[in-house]
DNA sequence: AGCACGCCGACT
DNA sequence: GTCGGCGTGCTC
């Protein structure tokens, strides 16, 4: 891969490896020093710290360090018997913990290295990504106002007398004195900036406020007492003690103590005493907390491939035995059986006693997945990794993969980075899956690239699946001598349900003023007769959106954010939201009433635009009064465990009908469903995204795909605005590749991915002009700088206002084959001498709205 | 992120 | 002279 070759040989990754191989043990009697990398921004060089004699360190552990006053985290990287410390005035300070003695493979550094370096983002904080979180926890300061110090009268006089830095603190403390914990100094220093020094140091004199430093809280193993039989019961103990160890003794002679309490119904009295007399021990065992426990205990054997399964299959398990890096685009359409192909290429995995790592896009969408790997290979080998765990159950989960036991891991986006020591297989489901990039904190990594490379660096194998492969990966399939593995058929040859196609203008010339169709209308009360279930997709959640007022026209619109507001339903399940109508953006969720009178013409008449779910809602219980519906949005499914709850009671078959948005095409295999509609498709459509077409023909594929999974033939209706749209049409015949085949030809004609390579740059602030001024400023920087790429921009961004900050953006284009030698975000961050300005760097973006 | 240090202008 | 605001640079 020629991307991969070109970044490869970085200059921090040679710096790496060198120190992964100074891995010298020296035997000393004399002191020991170590040289870190620090969790700080804007130290980019190795700090020395000394090894307390009682601390065993070693190269790639994770350490707390005190830096200045406080306690960061740091990576050990060099381990000496003398200090490089030439400066004999500064002082070496001694290593506080070890926080994890994770031996990294000297791999797993440089698939990190690469990272931060592909992605333009600093070593350290690309490392915090791969960690469970708080892992690398920083010491803080919390302030708290001494209310008991202060004397109402002399505080009304002498806050007067305040320098202004004090005054503006004490200010910001009064109007934030609800929080009884005390704020944070980092949260003053963000909205007050340089007067928060002085202004807490004038405070602090007066003992006005009191300064607290909050070590880090960082996830600590969690232990259970468990008592241990040493010796069996004799006549020297008394008839309730000997019943008590017998108990202990059914027990295997090894149970958790509390276990034994109710068991035998006991104290610890008891316990203790047989501890004393020496009949059993009470010892410590972590106890690990592991996320999301299966849900079915009946065991998954393997089952009978057909012909394509089965081709594919031994191609695969040819990589695994040979060791090899061969990258597979597994495409297989919806309900041809990815899944067991998976399963079968992990088995002899796990069998040589290596581990698995499964990524897929959301798993609180997919519990099915996770039930069935546990079925098959047992709740001890299958664990899941992803952001919706505690910190603790990440953490643990954590160190489990650390223990190097052969396992499978299935895993979000994050779990690329988990730390499999003995790695033999990558899968990567619904490879074309959006939520595998990152944007919100840096770096913006896609987990597919990271994938990539990591199969590379270890030797594994990698299988892409998707019944709808993105256009990077088709692309990269037809270049390289990646393999392509087809299964075009579902299982037991089941067709593929036919896509009816409705032109809603028709419905509107035929004075259908419904947002269903006839034909949408009439599928339903026959599914409804029938006793047949059946999904609904809406691109939007919400009720429409967005509202406006019939006489005058006005339109609701977010202050903090540069958007109209949408509405919501009173009926809402979850608690924390306003019990009448509300009008909510869907950036900031900033909420109000929906008001009764238009706040510009006083006219209460308001119009609705758009569908949402909740609209649909309405307008079905309107068609179908005894219809039984489920809304599936994120406003209905907010925690983790609703999503399976919703879907386990559509499964049940206690309602017909399953109304939702985008969460509704991942992986959700229902046999019950035949029908399926898409109530609009024009909202994926009309996005003014170079990747609009691509992302609107993969959902709807997707969406479509979950009908007639189970023995009922299946029927799909898309109703829509522009049936001659290329991706409509492409869809409805279950032509994607072609249309991928035009999709690259117009991305080449433009150099957009993956025909040419784009970085783009946001810059955001609260200040209008300031933002504004600063991406000027840096634009013509860049434009001066280039000599092998395009500067677009800059220019505001599509939404210029959100949660009160004006984003600009400037965008990098490049020929595929050029090195890109973009700032990187620290070098940004000079360039835009602007505090006020935050800086991002998004490598590869999926969107450049 | 937070601190000390040092420079420069204003005022006891 | 000295106090305080502000920018700069360092943290083992």
């Amino acid at each position: 891969m020629a991307i991969f070759e070109l970044w490869y040989n970085t200059p921090t990754l040679e710096k790496i490896s060198e120190n992964m191989e100074l891995f010298d043990l020296i035997d000393g009697n004399n002191e020991r020093f170590v040289n870190v990398i620090v969790d700080c921004i804007g130290i980019d060089d190795l700090l020395t710290y000394r090894i307390p004699e009682d601390i065993d360190i070693q190269i790639g552990d994770i350490l707390s360090v005190p830096l200045g006053n406080r306690q960061v985290g740091a990576i050990a990287l060099q381990i000496c018997d003398t200090t490089q410390v030439t400066d004999t005035t500064t002082e070496i300070k001694s290593v506080i913990a070890v926080v994890s003695s994770g031996i990294f493979p000297k791999t797993y550094w440089e698939m990190l290295t690469l990272t931060a370096d592909y992605y333009r983002t600093p070593l350290m904080q690309t490392i915090k990504t791969a960690l469970p979180p708080k892992l690398l926890d920083q010491s803080h300061y919390r302030i708290k106002v001494k209310r008991e110090n202060i004397i109402p009268e002399k505080q009304e006089r002498e806050s007067y007398k305040l320098p202004k830095a004090a005054q503006m603190v004490w200010e910001f403390l009064q109007e934030h004195q609800d929080n009884s914990k005390g704020i944070s100094r980092r949260y003053i220093y963000q909205k007050l900036g340089r007067y928060t020094s002085s202004g807490l140091k004038e405070l602090q004199k007066l003992a006005w406020i009191e300064t607290i430093l909050e070590l880090p809280n960082r996830p600590k193993p969690k232990y259970e007492d468990i008592v241990i039989l040493l010796k069996a019961p004799d006549s020297e103990l008394t008839e309730r003690q000997i019943e008590v160890l017998t108990i202990l003794q059914h027990q295997g002679g090894e149970c958790l103590k509390t276990q034994l309490y109710k068991l035998a119904k006991t104290t610890s009295s008891m316990v203790q005493n047989l501890a004393d007399k020496g009949y059993l021990v009470i010892s410590k065992q972590e106890s690990l907390r592991l996320g999301g426990k299966s849900h079915t205990v009946t065991r998954d054997r393997p089952k009978d491939l057909n012909a394509n399964q089965d081709a594919a299959l031994q191609q695969i398990l040819k990589a695994i035995a040979d060791c090899h890096a061969t990258h597979f685009l597994l495409h297989g359409v919806t309900g041809s059986g990815k899944t067991e192909v998976y399963l079968q290429a992990i088995a002899p995995v796990l069998e040589s006693g290596k581990s698995a790592l499964v990524l897929v896009p959301e798993i609180g969408l997919t519990p099915q997945l996770t039930d069935r790997f546990r079925a098959r290979f047992g709740d001890a080998k299958v664990s899941v990794y992803h952001s919706q765990l505690s910190d603790g159950e990440r953490f643990d989960t954590w160190r489990l993969m650390l223990a190097g036991e052969a396992q499978v891991v299935i895993g979000t986006r994050s779990a690329v980075f988990a730390p499999l020591s003995n790695l033999g297989l990558i899968v990567m489901d619904e490879e074309h899956d959006p939520s595998f990039k990152q944007d919100r904190p840096q770096p913006c990594y896609h987990a597919r690239t990271i994938a990539i490379w990591r199969s590379q660096l270890e030797n594994v194998p990698l299988i892409l699946g998707s019944a709808t492969p993105s256009a990077e990966t088709l692309f990269a399939q037809k270049e390289n001598n990646s393999i392509y593995l087809e299964m075009p058929n579902r299982i037991g040859n089941k067709p593929m349900p036919p896509i009816e196609i409705v032109d809603m203008r028709d419905e509107f010339k035929a004075g259908n003023y419904s947002i269903l169709s006839r034909k949408l209308q009439e599928a339903i009360a026959e599914m409804l007769e029938n006793k047949k279930q059946g999904i609904l997709f809406i691109h939007r959640r919400g009720y429409s959106t967005f509202v406006s007022c019939r006489s005058c026209g006005y339109v609701a619109e977010c202050p903090n954010c540069d958007v109209s507001l949408s509405y919501h339903d009173p009926i809402n399940p979850t608690a924390h939201q306003p019990k009448s109508a509300h009008l909510r953006c869907h950036y900031c969720n900033y909420t109000q009433i929906q008001p009764k009178s238009c706040p510009q013409c006083g006219s209460p008449y308001f119009k609705h635009f758009g569908s949402g779910t909740q609209k649909v809602e309405q307008e079905l219980a309107k068609l179908f009064p005894n219809i039984r519906l489920i809304r599936f949005d994120s406003d209905t499914t907010q925690n983790k465990d609703r999503h399976r709850l919703l879907i386990d009671q559509f499964r049940s078959g206690e309602s017909d009908l399953l109304v939702g948005t985008q969460m509704l095409t991942k992986g959700l295999d229902i046999p019950q469903v035949t029908l399926v509609g898409v109530v609009s498709a024009d909202g994926l459509l009309n996005f003014s995204d170079y990747r609009a077409g691509e992302r609107a023909a993969q959902t709807l594929l997707q969406v479509a795909g979950r009908a007639g999974r189970g023995e009922e033939e299946g029927r799909v209706i898309m109703q829509t605005y522009t049936p001659e749209h290329p991706a409509i049409q492409a869809v409805q015949q279950y032509r994607l590749d072609e249309f991928m085949q035009t999709e690259l030809a117009m991305r080449e004609a433009l150099s957009y991915p993956p025909k040419g390579q784009m970085v783009l740059i946001h810059l955001s602030s609260e200040q209008e002009q300031a933002v504004e001024k600063s991406a000027e400023e840096l634009a013509s920087y860049l434009r001066q700088l280039a000599n092998n790429w395009d500067v677009l921009g800059a220019t505001p961004a599509a939404i210029t206002k959100v949660s009160n900050r004006y984003r600009w953006q400037i965008l990098l284009k490049f020929a595929p084959e050029v090195l890109p030698d973009v700032p990187s975000l620290e070098e940004l961050r000079m360039l835009v001498n602007s505090k006020a300005v935050r800086v991002a760097i998004d490598v590869d973006p999926l969107t450049i709205l």
